[in-house]
DNA sequence: CGGGGTTTTGAGATGACTCAAATATGGTGG
DNA sequence: CCACCATATTTGAGTCATCTCAAAACCCCG
């Protein structure tokens, strides 16, 4: 896997909200110290623990999820490289989901404190911290949306499409095919199906040659047939005013 | 309805978050000038609508929805007496959805300019509106766990106590009564499900004597049944941390 | 009282589920 | 480089939750 370009994961994060001054991108890369590589698999943080910490994802997939009583996993958000992880929990003592890596990577911590560092010196980085919980937060409406009363054919083209329109955003995917290191089983803890019922929708959506999967990769056959089986606006990838 | 509280709606909603000291206090309730009248079912804005306010609604219920191509409508979030609304589509240029009143209310619109301002000169005030958007991002996250994979009963109990804990929390519900200003495809349009099948769930809990609902109230019965059948846990509204 | 919207009930259709077995795939050690 | 193992995917068969359509009952509001 591609260490994404060693340095300033967090500016580059940053400037997908609004240009950044000089100082304020030396501000935000004097944060990143410590890299710390991390194996597929391996958790970041167990829901219930304290939050003290938010990070970005320098390299590698993670995935944020909470488990049940009666033994169902349910996966909230899927983090790409580049994404920042647990910024949304700022204000609370404890995680409120678990992190998990989905392949090996590499993550950058950083204390909430340096969030109220920004608070009390940076309108401009408050800003833009504020744009990237919003945006965050954006996707997670959408997701709703898109999980209720919806096919499994859409669930699955819905998501495919996030996922492409979030990768061509940071340059990952280039023509109209990507990776996506998820299992069937990922897929269904993500849309709330079952991961038979994936695998068959996947079939039904390869036989009608409007995708093809293929070990981790995905290559879209069809833009304009997924597009209108997601129901998809691109609107959340655009309209993000720089703020102000 | 009680037009609740004549004043400092915002105040209150953002003690929720932390303490204020007097000067903090002053300064927000000194931006609620206009309070609008609102009638049952009016909108207050429509997806793609220019977004450049947000508001306190401090009396009625509102609540945000998407249309679709297909004819339906999912609501996205559900707003009390004493939430705030739209602050999460700060740095965006246009409304990601509708909102519109489910019954007479009032609301008080503010500049998004405000928070700008918040952010220039008042960490305090900034750290609050940031846990006051963390803590709406939290509720939809549960929702989204809430809405996948469970059944009609589980979606509707779940509904049911979040609805519960909100109105507790701001002292609406006082014992286990409390008023749901919701019709059945509210509910429906809320949680995937068709009003027909909550019609059903519904008449199944009576029937158990989980709860009664009659008008626009709900009793419940039994409230230790209706959790274990929500899978709730009640995370989500206590560990708030009093933004550092 | 009458009428529009809401809720309830019935009946039949179906999408998605579960369980289980067969097959494919990738990773590892010999 | 191949054989083997564990894991992931596919396929089959039967079941069930929820949906749709439609009609009846209910209930608030004027």
């Amino acid at each position: 896997m591609a260490m994404e370009t060693g340095k300033d994961c967090i500016v580059r994060h940053f400037s997908r909200y609004g240009s950044l001054s000089e100082i304020e991108r030396k501000r935000l890369s004097a944060l990143e110290e410590s890299r710390i590589p991390t194996e597929k698999g391996e958790p970041l943080w167990l829901e219930g623990d304290e939050a003290r910490h938010f990070c970005t994802l320098s390299a590698g997939w993670a995935y944020a999820y909470r488990h049940f009583a009666d033994g169902t996993r349910h996966i909230l958000e899927l983090f790409l490289p580049g994404d920042v992880i647990g910024l949304q929990e700022f204000p609370f003592q404890r995680r409120l989901s678990s992190v998990a890596m989905l392949e090996a990577g590499e993550v950058r911590p950083f204390s909430h404190h340096h969030l109220l560092d920004f608070f009390r010196d940076s309108s401009r980085l408050t800003a833009l911290s504020f744009a990237a919980a919003s945006y965050r937060q954006a996707l997670l409406g959408a997701r709703v949306v898109h999980l209720s009363r919806r096919s499994a054919r859409q669930r699955i083209a819905y998501l495919l499409f996030e996922l492409f329109s979030r990768l061509k955003r940071t340059g990952e995917a280039l023509d109209d095919r990507f990776r996506v290191p998820l299992s069937q089983q990922h897929f269904a803890d993500t849309l709330g199906l079952s991961s038979v019922h994936v695998s068959r929708t996947l079939t039904v959506f390869r036989e009608e040659r409007v995708l093809e999967r293929s070990r981790d990769w995905i290559h879209i056959l069809d833009p304009s047939a997924l597009a209108r089986e997601a129901g998809v606006s691109e609107s959340l990838h655009e309209g993000l005013v720089d703020s102000h």
